[in-house]
DNA sequence: GCCGTTTTCGGCCCGACTGTTTTCAGTCG
């Protein structure tokens, strides 16, 4: 069994023993187990199996080097099975449920004989739950609310659309008396492609003036928690938000342990350890001594101070780790020897390729999308319209794109705008690998972005021959959204990364980082291994309208995720050396 | 279940909030 497939069951095996109502101690064992075996390779679980040296790693007793050992070699563990057994599935669900916690699922289902969402659900109907001993009305109305949004509000959100409700509410709290800075930490701030919910953070002083308009802002359809320092609220879409205010000197480690990742948080907290210090959302403190955490940060003197996260990282000896970073993938490690890459930003972008205008499905002209680029500064702006298999999207005839060419060069002619415009096409991919149009009208343009738009249910092996048979087409320039997937709407297509990115190295093709919200494609955790490879990225908003040309920002987001620096970024270019790279002068 | 001794048991992270209680247990992060 691979390591990850081990980490999984001992996470499962903690989630059986809490629905047991085991020691919590003991269930926290197998947790910080499974979180051991995470932080180290998998070879080197192999050889540490093999020299029966498991019982080195920290938190692991006679226990756990037995049932690890057991599923390595086997695969199979029979305390587990067993385990399995003796719980009904249907009360793992029911943890999914806010408010419902192990003791309570325990409860219900000793003395109702509850064992399946639809049975609670019916159980509540029938008033049955309000009448057991530390249940009430209120929390049987609570677990039927839940279990009826649970559909609607389980769901992660698009960072585009959330980030669209964060800003405003960041900057409503930093405008608040008594608020000295303000913002949203969490996946949202570390550029994740979805987000579970919002997490503000706020220093302040006014904390009842604070909560009071953080539960009234407009949209918000529930309050599900108001406290001192907290507070939760519920949107329409069902995006949650929380609120966490804090004093002014600890609103720097609450603002890193709310950004998270929680595998970076791991890895910062050992290594303050390893330097007598404890991290924590309170503060940086000795780790020897008396007194709680929070108690330890509260004495004057005792903690170190931050006043920004440069100085937190460096109170560890680290370098600043933006929060793109943050994922526990060896910005720690490369924080320490100063060797983080100069990142990719918004305005080292000069231009981008894959633009649509209403000569296919966009909805702004070719004149519109030029003034909008020039509006944000481009110095390029490629138009990408679909071809003609396309024909859900409009796609453009030979005739139709020869018509577009001439108005492009024209338009270019003209000195209408100072942003040049560049004739391009996003050409269909078809099934077989070949490409939708004849390589004489391909020749005519000043690029080629190609893309799949079609027969998306082929084999992987299938799917795979068909993209590396469409790079290796001369004239192809870049190949547009490798795994077509659609961020909470469609999966992506079955095909080889790895096979595809090398047949893009070797063809001297760039492979699209595709800015639309909805794709982020090719996904960020490919990148930094493929141009370590060799391979070079073009960051394309995808736009299909005026408005879609800002989607960039999120496609930069995803590049820094991706470790991406401005010489992997190829629309990072100016105008000039874009033209040579092209082949155009 | 693990750990570290004051070396074979007792402690293990904890603060905030809710709902049900009337002084606190359960949940959450």
């Amino acid at each position: 069994m691979t390591k990850n497939e081990i980490i999984d069951v001992l996470e499962e095996i903690g989630v059986l023993l809490e629905l047991k109502g085991e020691n919590p101690f003991k269930i926290r064992a197998y947790q910080s187990g499974a979180r051991a075996l995470a932080a180290i390779e998998e070879a080197e679980l192999a050889r540490l199996i093999a020299a029966e040296e498991l019982g080195t790693l920290k938190g692991f007793g006679e226990a756990l080097v037995q049932k690890v050992t057991e599923l390595h070699q086997t695969g199979r563990l029979e305390f587990f099975e067993k385990l399995k057994a003796t719980v009904a599935p249907g009360l793992i669900e029911m943890l999914e449920i806010p408010g419902l916690g192990p003791k309570k699922i325990k409860i219900l289902n000793e003395r109702l004989g509850i064992a399946s969402i639809a049975a609670l659900a019916e159980a509540c109907g029938a008033g049955s739950v309000a009448e057991l001993d530390g249940f009430g009305a209120r929390t049987q109305e609570k677990i039927l609310a839940g279990i009826k949004n649970r559909e609607a509000y389980g769901r992660r959100h698009l960072w585009w659309e959330a980030n669209e409700i964060a800003e405003p509410i960041a900057k409503g709290l930093r405008a608040l008396r008594g608020v000295s800075r303000a913002e949203a930490a969490g996946s949202l701030r570390r550029g994740m492609e979805t987000v579970g919910d919002l997490d503000f953070i706020v220093a302040g002083t006014d904390v009842a003036g604070v909560v009071a308009w953080f539960t009234s802002m407009t949209g918000v359809v529930e309050v599900t928690a108001r406290g001192e320092t907290k507070a939760s609220v519920r949107f329409g879409s069902g995006l949650q938000a929380d609120l966490r205010i804090v004093p002014e000197d600890q609103y720097i480690f609450a603002l890193h342990h709310f950004t998270g990742s929680k595998d970076h948080n791991v890895q910062m907290r050992k290594r303050a350890l390893a330097r007598g210090l404890s991290l924590s959302e309170w503060g940086l403190v000795p780790a020897a001594g008396e007194g709680t955490a929070k108690e330890k940060a509260a004495l004057v003197g005792n903690r170190v101070a931050a006043k920004d996260e440069t100085e937190l990282f460096g109170a560890l000896g680290l370098a600043y780790v933006t929060p793109e970073l943050r994922e526990g993938l060896g910005e720690i490690e490369a924080a320490e020897i100063n060797q983080l890459p100069r990142l990719v930003e918004l305005q080292d972008i000069r231009g981008a390729f894959h633009n649509h205008t209403t000569a296919s499905d966009g909805k702004a002209t070719l004149v519109e999308m030029a003034a909008a680029a020039q509006a944000l500064g481009w110095e390029y702006l490629g138009i990408a319209d679909h071809s003609k298999s396309s024909v859900q999207a409009n796609g453009l005839a030979p005739e139709r794109l020869l018509k577009q060419i001439a108005e492009i060069r024209a338009l270019n002619n003209s000195k209408q705008f100072t942003t040049h415009v560049f004739a391009g096409t996003e050409c269909d991919i078809l099934p077989d690998g070949s490409l939708d149009f004849d390589d004489s009208l391909l020749a005519q343009l000043d690029y080629v972005v190609v893309s799949v738009h079609s027969a998306f249910s082929q084999s992987e092996s299938v799917m795979t021959a068909r993209l590396v048979r469409a790079i290796e087409h001369p004239r192809t320039t870049m190949l547009g959204h490798l795994t077509g997937r659609l961020l909470l709407r469609r999966e992506a297509y079955a095909v080889d990364h790895e096979k595809v990115i090398d047949a893009a190295i070797a063809n001297g093709v760039l492979i699209e980082l595709n800015a639309s919200p909805w794709r982020l494609d090719m996904d960020w955790r490919l990148w930094r291994r493929a141009v370590e490879k060799g391979l070079r990225c073009v960051i394309n908003p995808d736009a299909h309208d005026v408005d879609g040309l800002t989607h960039l920002r999120a496609g930069v987001s995803a590049a820094r995720k991706g470790w991406l620096s401005p010489h992997h970024v190829v629309n990072c270019l100016p105008l000039a050396e874009m033209e040579r790279f092209l082949g155009l002068e």
